[in-house]
DNA sequence: CGCCCAATTGACTTAAATCAACAACGGTGG
DNA sequence: CCACCGTTGTTGATTTAAGTCAATTGGGCG
């Protein structure tokens, strides 16, 4: 059930067989939910944090005039709203994208076993901080990458973090995403998203059907992207 | 000399004597450095993390063309990379834009009082969590925001973060940045920097003069820029 | 005085947005 | 069963916000 977050977590630094068994202890309810339900409001008072178990999730914010702007994908293993526990509230919303099932972790318990297992809390900490590099990466495609190359650098992103969580089949995985909704993670209009797409697809890096994505030329893309996957922090920290 | 960072804590979280003799406790080496001197590299394996106590500094990425983008910036009270405690090395560059003055904590004190205090343990957790929260506005800004409202936004958030320690003077504070660095929070060119903070100035919204912001309507530029500031998480948390 | 850097402005270009139409598809209700 | 509808994807024509290029101003200062 929660294979996939100890994955994520494995993939960064040792979990012991008693802080693995303090976080199973912790986690609950488990709930499905269709896509485009929204989770999480901004602002409302939180007392549990919620861990994503399969589908795609995003963080947004917007605009009075509507424009919005997802500010981070998730993916299964992800905690959705980690940064709760510290912040109480939050300053965006929390939405399914595609079916989502979710599990859910109290803060007092979180509290408890952080209290407990000093090593465990600095995993978590860890955890929020990757969220932050990632918004760091996603500021720098926002504000200077071309379209197509942000594009590239989210394909490239989720094929490292699904992979990390064996959601990938060689070079392919499922994005059950619509053009609009990654419009929305990149600054673009979905008529600009097509255009773009229809450039990768034909300059045979990568291509999306039907949900499913396809990197063709995996060199390529990166080379397109200018990614480098450091920012996701993917070695084995000390303990 | 740490007082502008204990500043920052209190208006968030209560801060035993204890927990400031702690933090005082900790911090050591204060320096001087010019602008423009490059504090943190990308990369680097960090055993200590840095507070500034005076000055402007940014958290930057760059493309291989050389074009900047600034992830956030940084004012007195502020700690530049507190997430190298957790992270090990960043995924960033971090630079002093004006004269800066800085101290140091090492990792190593910063694990012991952690472990011996959970309270300023969450506290830091969340000062990081608060900078994830500063990325997502800007993506928002970034992404959805025109030209304009991103200036008018970022002067608004530095207004509330510069009055929290002490830094604003009525309506006004200094800033020493160049419209080039601007540009470099923005994902914009310094041109067109220049010629829309003469769009703001002549609306009567704010005007920069020698690096010294002057806001004539802050009702009016919040609204040009669709500030709220919820996602600095002004409110006092309960403990 | 002369140099450098930052700010400013004008003329022109371009990446992406906007507007609009249409195709493909899956569900669904008569 | 199939006509209808809403959603998603696709494409063309046009507009626009911002970028680019280039020149000028002006202060600070060795």
């Amino acid at each position: 059930m929660i294979e996939r977050h100890l994955m994520k977590l494995r993939a960064r630094d040792e979990v012991t067989p008693e802080e693995e068994q303090a976080i199973r202890s912790i986690v609950r309810e488990l709930r499905h939910v269709r896509a485009d339900t929204r989770l999480i409001r901004a602002g409302e008072v939180l007392s549990e944090s919620t861990m994503l178990l399969d589908g795609i999730a995003c963080r947004y914010k917007d605009l009075r005039n509507g424009e919005r702007q997802i500010t981070e994908l998730h993916v299964a293993g992800d905690f959705l709203d980690l940064h709760s526990f510290t912040l109480k509230r939050l300053d965006h919303d929390v939405l399914a994208l595609t079916r989502c099932t979710i599990a859910v972790v109290a803060h007092d318990d979180l509290r408890r076993i952080t209290d407990d297992h000093p090593h465990l809390t600095r995993l978590y900490w860890f955890g929020t901080n990757l969220d932050a590099a990632i918004h760091r990466e996603w500021e720098l495609s926002l504000g200077r990458r071309t379209a197509a190359a942000r594009i590239a650098h989210l394909l490239c992103e989720l094929y490292v973090r699904l992979g990390l969580v064996g959601l990938t089949d060689g070079f392919s995985y499922r994005l059950g995403l619509t053009q609009t909704d990654l419009a929305e993670c990149l600054g673009l209009t979905s008529v600009h998203v097509n255009r773009m797409l229809k450039e990768l697809r034909e300059g045979g890096l990568v291509a999306i059907r039907d949900g499913m994505v396809d990197i063709e030329d995996w060199e390529g893309l990166q080379k397109r992207a200018e990614f480098t996957p450091d920012y996701l922090y993917l070695e084995r920290r000390p303990r």
